[in-house]
DNA sequence: GCAAAAGTGTTAGGTGTACACCCATGA
DNA sequence: TCATGGGTGTACACCTAACACTTTTGC
């Protein structure tokens, strides 16, 4: 059934390697864990699978979100292939990375203790093995570029959230601070927010008030030629 | 000599496809040749290639590049992986598109009667092969993109090119036309360009003065913290 | 002399940015 | 009553976008 040409051609392990993000406190978090065989084993890893011949790569990397912090649906991205020959000591490995941006209240503690995995301050995260690093600043690059232009930080948050959350958010990701007033009249007159009539109170007494994303609305926007910008 | 947990995984064909573009007479092209082989031989596909295991990526798309247009060392970014399980009717293949920008005035014409290559506008490009339509599109958004915050248009024209070349090129880029006055005054206030003392006498009577990119000028303006934006 | 493309400045409107004070509430 | 974070409006600088005429030269 393969034809005749393709068998002439070598084979690759594929694998996938998991830029896993969550924001919590006002800083953003990248998901590490130990690596589990070797070689490097023990060191900090992204978290990563190989592909299987019945996944495509975008169920790769659901597996692998999936398995290492219970969460399914997630917003989801690519941000590029790495093939250099030694880049895995072990064997010739092209791998995808992906980011991923996750919810930090859906987030299931248990499976820290599982994978020897924890979140770590994505400002401080050391040594990665192999070229994980550079993962991570491709990943941030695209971050910054895509949320500027993209409703897409909302994944990092919980379907109700603050406008000081929110703010605190691209702060975290741009690494800058933000003038409030002109953050709140710049996302506000989008009207993609919806406010709620209740209040969070949980970081400053007089609480402030919850907005969610309207995704229809702002796909309706879309339609009209608007476009998301900050 | 290969740890044992890769042996337990599968491997797969990884090939990249390029979508090789230049730039003439105000519009973009793209190479398209047949199809050499099953499945769907003598259809219409961009220029791809397998990876070999004593190559990197962009080491094969150099290979391929070269070899359907007699090229070296052209400008090149990856545009993304696509491997959903079907997308090659033949085998499952992971694929890796690239992108490459060619100054037609280096073309070998002669590798066309080669390969059955031609070059096709981008915007009358027919039905490819696979994916390859999903590449082009995706290779055109990225480069809308790229082209208006760095300077890589230039890799699109010859060594000495004339300001309403240039005008031409982001026009075809952008679909779109642009005020030549407008154009002129914020491409030069960059001062990246150097102005040459002849004029290209092929498009019109007056003739219109050749300028180059100044890449040293380019590098040191970004480590002053400038932007190229168009 | 005329057709055809190259080249050149100014202005008005809109957008981004800087900035300081009052409000609501729990302790 | 006071400390803390939430919420609000304006003025100025800058940048973007619109716009028309003159120049050159080969035919």
């Amino acid at each position: 059934m393969t034809p005749l040409f393709y068998r002439e051609q070598e084979k690759f392990y594929v694998s996938v390697d998991c830029i896993i993000l969550g924001f919590k406190e006002g800083k953003l978090y990248l998901l590490i864990s130990k690596r589990k065989f070797e070689p490097q084993e023990g060191q900090d890893t992204l978290m990563g699978g190989f592909l299987r011949s019945d996944e495509s790569l975008s169920e790769t990397v659901s597996r692998v979100v999936f398995e290492y912090t219970g969460i399914q649906d997630v917003y989801m991205e690519q941000v590029g292939t790495y093939g250099e020959i030694g880049r895995d000591e072990g064997e010739r490995v092209v791998s995808i990375a992906y980011y991923a941006l996750i919810d930090l209240e859906m987030f299931d503690e248990s499976v820290c203790e599982i994978h020897n995995a924890r979140w770590e301050e994505v400002e401080k995260v050391g040594k990665l093995v192999f070229d994980h690093n550079q993962m991570l600043r491709d990943t941030i690059e695209i971050l910054r570029k895509k949320t500027a232009t993209q409703p897409i930080g909302f994944n990092l948050l919980p379907e109700k959230f603050t406008l000081p959350q929110l703010q605190a958010l691209y702060e975290a990701i741009y690494q800058t601070t933000l003038d409030k007033r002109n953050f709140r009249k710049k996302i506000l007159e989008m009207e993609i927010l919806e406010k709620q009539d209740d209040k969070d109170k949980s970081s400053s007494k007089r609480g402030a008030f919850y907005y969610t994303f309207n995704k229809e609305k702002y796909d309706q926007l879309l339609q009209k030629g608007y476009y998301f910008s900050l």
